[in-house]
DNA sequence: CATTAATTTAAACAAACGTTTAAAACGAAT
DNA sequence: ATTCGTTTTAAACGTTTGTTTAAATTAATG
């Protein structure tokens, strides 16, 4: 195995931004823990900040082009929605989506920073537009009303409970990681619980 | 109005360090926005971590002493998930409660943080509580089941929407602020929406 | 008013930071 | 083997950081 400086700089920082923070990593800590010279990130990088977006950036294009979600082919809005969820919980506990990604995403999300709209767009932007049309055809309601986007909001922050980096669930569960098995099981939990609070709104609204 | 330097100091410390961070507030921007001498947060508070800690430590028990949140009173659990819903959201959208804190305790909850536990026993454990009675009583299960661990993670979930920091509220709803009649009419949808899923839920196990 | 303690000030300090530099080491091509 | 462009190295640079110092100012006390 050979190593490249430049990979091994890029997995260092991996491993020292997620755990520092962008402020608190330092470039010096970042070189040692890769095993190369100090001056080699600007080097290869120009400055600290372009090491950290050509990380980002990197990740996320390795992890669509490994896109494990399929398309959402289920025939009736609800079986759409449920292969969604039973695909997001699967996705946002998949261990292979790096822990490390995820900090700095929320980090990210934090502050007022240049990817957040490139973030917005890999992470979130796609799940609301699927939960918007699972929706809104199964209410028959208009997709930009009210009701419907506070339902999708409700629903994405169910979602967020299940993240890896959540406290909440570490406070709750009293553990860390989803296995894959309770994926599905959550999964389909979290849908009949949904669902049966669906029926009864549309069942309200007729 | 007289200007004392020390509480001078702390309120300039909020602007600074829910805008930058504790990395990234310096010092110095401290003392020039509250307008004293660079030496005096160090005179006052012995360091800049210290005087981080007394001003979320100070916050904290200003807000507590100033608790809005009226006992819970509903009669059946239904009753008192309802009242409970309405406070959180009330709260969690409540602009008395600054939001500097709110991002502030944001960054804290990403990072190994002392002030953690601290966080989690004033603004989360108490909600969990109250929901896993709640929820027991009326499912009659067990208050340590996974099923109504998941139903409290979930719910707290939908609560997370509503926070005043939430980035996906603001993509969702076009806008980052929520009126007072707002969150009522808010709640009585998320209440409905919850309460459907319980009850079929409730069917279900029965 | 005089003396003492507490506070505020301007200046400096030491450490850590990201970055640059110029020389050394390396690899590929002639 | 020599040359030439690339990569790596050790050292230093210039800032910025939190903190300290010692003098100046203010407040409190007898």
């Amino acid at each position: 195995m050979i190593k490249d400086p430049k990979t091994e700089i890029l997995k260092a920082s991996a491993k020292i931004f997620s755990e520092k923070g962008y402020s608190k990593a330092t470039v010096r800590e970042i070189c040692r823990e890769a095993g190369v010279n100090l001056a080699l990130v600007n080097y290869h990088f120009g400055d600290k900040e372009n090491l950290y977006k050509t990380l980002i950036l990197n990740t996320f294009a390795e992890l669509s082009k490994s896109e494990k979600t399929p398309p959402i082919q289920g025939s009736t809005p609800l079986a759409k929605l449920k292969e969604m969820i039973y695909h997001t919980i699967l996705k946002v506990s998949d261990p292979d989506i790096p822990v490390w990604l995820e900090k700095i995403l929320d980090r990210e999300l934090l502050e007022e920073s240049p990817l957040k709209e490139i973030i917005f767009n890999e992470v979130i932007s796609k799940d609301v537009k699927i939960l918007e049309s699972c929706i809104s055809e199964y209410l028959e309601m208009d997709k930009d009303s009210k009701e419907i986007k506070l339902l999708i909001g409700n629903i994405m922050g169910m979602f967020l409970f299940y993240r890896k980096t959540n406290p909440i669930y570490v406070y709750i569960m009293k553990k860390n990681k989803i296995k894959k098995e309770e994926a599905l099981e959550f999964s389909e939990f979290v849908f009949d619980f949904i669902v049966h609070g669906l029926k009864g709104i549309k069942r309200k609204n007729q």
